[in-house]
DNA sequence: TATATTGTAATAGTAAAGTATGACACCGAG
DNA sequence: CTCGGTGTCATACTTTACTATTACAATATA
């Protein structure tokens, strides 16, 4: 996995674990790797994978079980809200950014459209 | 200005000038604020802003003269380059989130729609 | 020429993020 | 009960971002 120097490294890794769950790579339940294992795959110290999940867990999308590890949350409900938010997230900030631009939403959705279009071309 | 702690400001900083530039708050060859009214102006300290600065100067976005002041550069297809090349950052990022929570071409699109329309009736 | 205004730079201090390391607490299996 | 694996915590150190402050350099103008 590689960082993006300008968002702190905790902060991305907690992202990541939210996808993780959000795409299925990890299902409702299952207990999550080693602290100390994460932080050799994520290239990070304990502390940082520390901090990452410590949030997860107030936010009960993790619990922590002292003694047998991490598993994610049985609250499916929990789940779906939370790929719900960060759609909504990930597309409320684009639009904000195009339109700090002067983009208008008829031109948002073209250049969307484009660029999909682009990327499909491209075979990437 | 209201600064995301997430990400440092003097990037956030150098970002607003990019908006002001493109959006024509900040003509092609305009003087800018002298960097302690910018200072006053977005809250922060005169080495924040030089350090957001200095970034522009070494792309040549901005010019500096010493004693004279900051000024935008003439290059309009400097701007026009870097208007579109923000536009393209946006949408990848934007993309590459939502399809990395299994969202498929499709479904942006769609979602995209729907987010513009939602925005539209509440009317914000 | 003197003064104000502009950009530039250096120093020192604070805070947050991240690392390294070691210690402690809990749990289950042998 | 003991041992290995688990999470948790604390301390110390480094780096980066930011602030505060001071000083210096170039320009325009009165």
């Amino acid at each position: 996995m590689q960082y993006d120097d300008k968002i702190p490294i905790y902060y991305q890794i907690k992202n990541f674990i939210y996808r993780e769950i959000i795409v299925g790579n990890l299902k409702l339940g299952e207990q999550l790797p080693a602290v100390r294992q994460l932080a050799v795959d994520l290239t990070v110290n304990v502390n940082t994978i520390q901090r990452a999940l410590s949030e997860l867990i107030a936010e009960k999308v993790i619990e922590s079980k002292r003694g047998k590890g991490n598993f994610v949350t049985e609250d499916e409900t929990k789940i779906d809200d939370l790929r719900r938010r960060l759609i909504d997230e990930y597309l409320s900030d684009a639009y904000n950014n195009l339109h700090q631009l002067n983009v208008s939403d008829q031109e948002i959705i073209e250049y969307l459209n484009q660029y999909i279009e682009d990327r499909r071309k491209k075979k990437s």
